[in-house]
Order: C-alpha cells, then structure tokens, then sequence
DNA sequence: AATCATTATCGGTCATTATCAATCATTCTG
DNA sequence: CAGAATGATTGATAATGACCGATAATGATT
C-alpha cells in the first residue's frame, strides 16, 4: 500500500468516527503504528486533520456559537451597526399577525432582536434565528427540514416536496453577497440552493444588505435585479447605486444608524 | 475511551443539569473518578466550564429561559437515572457511521450525551435534541420541517410529503406515556402524529420507556406491541410485564443504573 | 447553637498501562 | 545501487486507575 493510499484511508476514517485510534488506522491499512504516526504527523501538519494523543481527528468545522445575538464568524463585526439599523428597518416593515420568510444569514439574523416583542409567524431555514426567536419571543416558528450544514448555519434538504413548498408569505427577507446591476450575489452554491428554494414563496422578494455589497461581486448570480422588490441598505449608499435600483424600480429604503445625525430623512414608503 | 471523547461528552452533560457529579460523568464516559477529576479540571482551565464542589457546572449562567417549557422539565426530574441509563444502553447499540431516527422526548433526550461522543446521522423532530447535538457532538443533524410547538418540543409539519418520508434508518428510537398488552401509548394527540409520521421509516422500532410506563396508561393507542422490536427499560420491570414483552417477541433490554456497579461483560466497545 | 460523628469529596502518590519519539535494520522503488 | 519508505525495537513520556490521608459538607445529638 502506498502513501497516498493510507491518507486517503486515514482522512475517510477520522470522517466517520469521532477519533480514529492508531490502532483503527492500522488494521484499516495493515501498515505498522510507526507509519501510521508518521503519516497522522504529515497529515497534520497539512492541516488535514488533528493530531490527538491516541489518534487523529477531523478538523472541527467552525463550531457554530449560535446563542444570543453573537456572530456566527468573526469577521461578521463589520458592518454591525449598519446591519442593526437595516434589520431593524426591515422589522418595521411588518405587522403583528404577519407571516414572513428570513432567510438565513449575518444580516437578517438581525431582525432576531427588534423580533422579539413581536407576535409573527416566521419561517426560516436558519437554525440560529430559530433558536432565539424560540427562546426569547413569543412568535409561531415555523423551520425548514433537511440537513443542517454548520458552516452556513442554514438548514437545507436535497428534495424539493417539503415543508418550504407549502408555505406562503407575503415578505420575504434576505441578505447577499452582492448587488450589483446583473442582479443579486451570492459567493456560497449551499447558500444559493437554500435561498432558491425560499423565492417564490413570497410576494415581494426584501433584501437586506448594507451599502459596502453594492461594490462586492461574487461569481454566482442568485436572481435578476427584477426579481427583487425592495432593497434595505444604509446611507453609505452612492447615487449612482440608488438610481440602479431605481431603474429597475424597487424599492429603497435607507435605513439610519441609532444615534447618527440624520442627513436626510429615511425613504420609507 | 480517549480524551476528547470524554471532554465532549462532560461539555455535553453540563449543559443539561445545573450541576454534573462527577459520579454522574463516572457512569457516562465509564472513566474513573481521579480521571473525571482531572478532565474537570484541565476543562477549568481551559474556561470550558466552571468546577464546583462534586462536579461542573457550564461556565454560562443557566439558561434562564430555556426552549424546555414546564412540561420538559418536571418531567425531566422523574426516574431521572434510570432514564439516563436507559438512554445509555439505546445509544450502545449503534455505531459511528450508522444512520437512526430519534423522536422528540425527556428520555430519548438523554440520548445527547452518549451521543456526543459519536459520529452517526441522526434525524429527529426535537429541536432541544438538534440544538444539543449541534453545539456539542460532531454528529450530522438532519431536522425535520414544519411549526415548533414550544410546550412539546417537537416540530411538525402538517403535510405529509416532507423530508422524513426521505429519511430512511435501520433503528428509531422513541419514548410513550405508556407501554401495555394494547400496545404503545401516547397522551398527546400532537405527540401521535409525529410519532406516526416517524414510524414505519426504520428498521427497527425500539422503545426506551423506564418501569413505571409499563403500570402507565393513556387513552391512546399508537401502535401495537407487534410493531415494536426492542424495548430498552430498568430492572423494575416485573417477570409478568417482561413476559408480555417476550410473548409479543420484542427484544428486552434491561439498562443496569449507573450506581449500581454491576459487573457485566465488555462495557468498552 | 455548638459539638461531634459520619459521609462525601478532594489532592497527592504510585504502579500500571498506553502512547510516543528516536533509532536502526530491512524492504521497496526508481 | 541509492534514496526513501517502512517496520521493529526500545527507552521516554503521558494517561489512567487505585489507594490513602486530608479536608469539607452534612446530619445527629446534646
């Protein structure tokens, strides 16, 4: 058996198995411990897997921290500000007794808090804003199924005939990588896929993104600039990107930061 | 049983108890005290949690409002040990890499900390369940959709075409109210209906129920005896109850107690 | 309330075992 | 044949479990 082979062998074992012992690993490839060890050495030092005393494990895929408004990622503090404020505008859109769709993400995770002293139905396919409208509000939570993929924290399910099918609102919230004048942006496929399914669920597709995503492009093209009937942004928003969207005739609202001066009054219709 | 095995799974226990004895961590991980002492303290150290006099409590102050409403959670006190034990013996009955279904309820709960040791698929409409196992198991969660009803703690959906009809497993695993010559009972109506949706996608239906449901009885009937594989309970179990279970050719497991420390064959597996 | 007895928990030591790192001989590969 | 990879050996190191004396908590008695 040749080296390529164990590792092969060795990262599809510390896949399904908590730690694969070296003792696992070497009945699994017939090689001897001393192989075996050097081999987790290597691997470790790839960064292709853990070295613990005993064994190797998987890498930890980023362990979600979901409770209580913190980000999920660390470079999510950016923007927060801004992204509270667009939230919060998002929110006022709404009226008890309404029924909505978020969609997961940093942004719309947002809404969580000006959320919480309302009396909604919500659907969404994000576990953490699930977790904490149930914990600290008293709206009816309605959750997509499927696999829940860590990383994204969005739940997703590879068939097309559940629960998401049969739901209806007449807002639906989103955020984005992007926006720009091919349409709205995503960089992640899983988080296309998610979203795609959620479209078309809702009368008005609302996207919640704060101004810095109007000069951020990523390779996938969620949706056409037409698909989408409000944009909620902050002031940092240029001219030329408030008559893009103009063209295209939706909605913009601009959403002021708590505490800052106000240059000009919100567009809220 | 490797380090890091134990430390997810004491992570795991004190999430769920105000304080986890180091007696408690003894039965589940099967380490010994000075062990447990030990990972109590290196975990100290690591601010992974705080140690207390007889044991560890999460380093977050409890969880003041908890998803769990009332009902979970002085139902949660009852035949607490046996239920931990109980829960135990179902999970030593799957491997890593196996696929199961767990329905929603205060004793397939405690199938959490065992769990968090694993590497398995595990499908379930408990969202304390999927909460739990996603913040501290490497386990793949797959959730079924549809409203989050807060005093039961499951979620269901009121369609039929969702993604549990996609999920198939060799095991489920379920509680009831009760356990009797009519077969398997259930008190609430809400709880039948997603027990039944679950129901007939496994192999094997195996029941965790503790003694006293086997003198428990509900106006409800969820399935007969013949639809049970296995039932996992403790040693208060009567030779007349056992033998209802053996005329109806289900397979009976009686879960030792952790206080007990009962001598039986290969515990290490 | 104070004291004492009893129990539970803790910290340290030590023997045992598991795991590791380093070395060297052997085998495989090009 | 040379160089690398592998396997075996061995001494070192770490982890574990059992033991025991010390200390803290608990309950009983006065």
């Amino acid at each position: 058996m040749h080296e390529t082979e164990r590792h092969r062998i060795i990262l599809s074992a510390v896949q399904d198995r908590p730690v694969a012992t070296v003792i696992d690993l070497v009945s699994l490839t017939g090689a001897s411990e001393a192989t075996i060890r050097r081999d987790i050495a290597t691997l470790h030092v790839q960064k292709k897997l853990r070295r613990v005393r005993g064994g190797a494990e998987a890498i930890a895929p980023p362990q979600f921290v979901g409770l209580a408004g913190r980000p999920f990622r660390v470079n999510e503090a950016l923007h927060i500000a801004q992204k509270r404020a667009i939230a919060r505008a998002a929110v006022d859109l709404c009226s008890d007794g309404d029924a909505i769709i978020i969609n997961g993400g940093t942004t719309t995770f947002q809404m969580v808090h000006p959320l919480s002293a309302r009396r909604m139905q919500v659907f969404t396919n994000s576990f953490p804003i699930a977790e904490h409208l149930l914990k600290h509000s008293k709206n009816t939570i309605l959750l997509s199924g499927g696999a829940i993929y860590r990383e994204q924290n969005i739940i997703l399910s590879p068939f097309d005939n559940d629960v998401t099918r049969n739901f209806y609102a007449q807002r639906m919230f989103m955020g984005a990588q992007g926006l720009g004048a091919l349409g709205l942006m995503e960089a992640d496929p899983l988080l296309i896929q998610a979203e795609q399914k959620l479209i078309g669920q809702a009368d008005e597709l609302i996207v919640l993104v704060d101004s810095s995503k109007f000069r951020s492009r990523s390779s996938l093209i969620l949706c056409p600039l037409s698909r989408i009937h409000t944009v909620i942004t902050d002031d940092g928003i240029s001219d030329r990107e408030a008559q893009m969207l103009a063209a295209a005739d939706i909605r913009l609202i601009v959403a002021q930061e708590a505490g800052a001066d106000r240059k000009d009054a919100a567009r809220e219709g």
